[in-house]
DNA sequence: GTTTGACCTTCCTGTTGCTGGAAGGTCCAT
DNA sequence: ATGGACCTTCCAGCAACAGGAAGGTCAAAC
């Protein structure tokens, strides 16, 4: 299999693939005589692995430790359990921030009237005042 | 004011400050003869709105464009209200793609036993079944 | 058999928004 | 005059890739 047909079953762009390997994320690539990488299902289901987990908003660092904990047949389900949770705190963190901030931002929508006039309280909200 | 205080007035790190002049966001600060830059109360104002502007989550870009806004006496305050518009949309976005990651990761974590038992639901899930 | 075009290789640069550090100059108080 | 806090520039690097150049390879069509 070559790298864009691993590529397509994964989900993961070329690029990407290349630089997991680059970076260690994931192992070599096996080769033909060509150079072409050769990717078998094993490969694959790696791959998708990390796709996987790096959709679900783990870092590739965090990716290393899963993959990690995946291979390894002692591992503990603790330590997976533990990295999810921290996962989903910040998550709960980045989602209150949002909120807060577009709360600010809508209530500065809502009090500009959009006109052409050149008062705007969105600016006066940015220059001086209170923003929050 | 030197560049230290300048950061202390208006809530940027020296750092920054730097590299916003030296991107352009900002005009090149006035220098005294030893070379240090000297900042005014019109100077700190304009820090005050990018570090605002930021902090509501306009990117550098944005923060240029509302800064043209700003010192422009001709602006349209609409123009404004689009750029805001189109934040909060960003926003909203960006809050129900942190929600849908929650629920997946919140539905794993909830089925994880944790204990040291090498199965774990986390892991299967990532490799091979449906995730959310 | 050759030619086309899709695919592959490596290498280098750029992205966004800073942050850290090194090497050196300045300011001010003691 | 000396110490330490501040300032200057420049260079490197972070995440996590994406884009593109220059060149090699593969498979099928002609």
């Amino acid at each position: 299999m070559n790298i864009g047909q691993a590529a397509a079953a994964s989900g993961l762009p070329t690029k990407t693939i290349r630089y997991y390997e680059e970076i260690g994320l994931v192992p070599p690539a096996a080769r033909r005589d060509s150079g072409f990488r050769d990717y078998g299902e094993r490969d694959i289901h790696l791959l998708r692995f990390v796709a996987r987990a790096r959709s679900l908003g783990f870092t590739v660092e965090e990716c290393r430790q899963l993959l990690a904990l995946w291979q390894d047949q002692d591992r503990a389900a603790g330590d997976v359990k533990r990295l999810t949770r921290e996962r989903i705190a910040l998550i709960d963190d980045k989602i209150a921030q949002l909120q807060a901030l577009r709360a600010t931002l809508a209530h500065l929508e809502r009090t500009c009237h959009g006109g052409n006039r050149p008062d705007c309280p969105i600016l006066e909200g940015l220059a001086g005042g209170a923003v929050s």
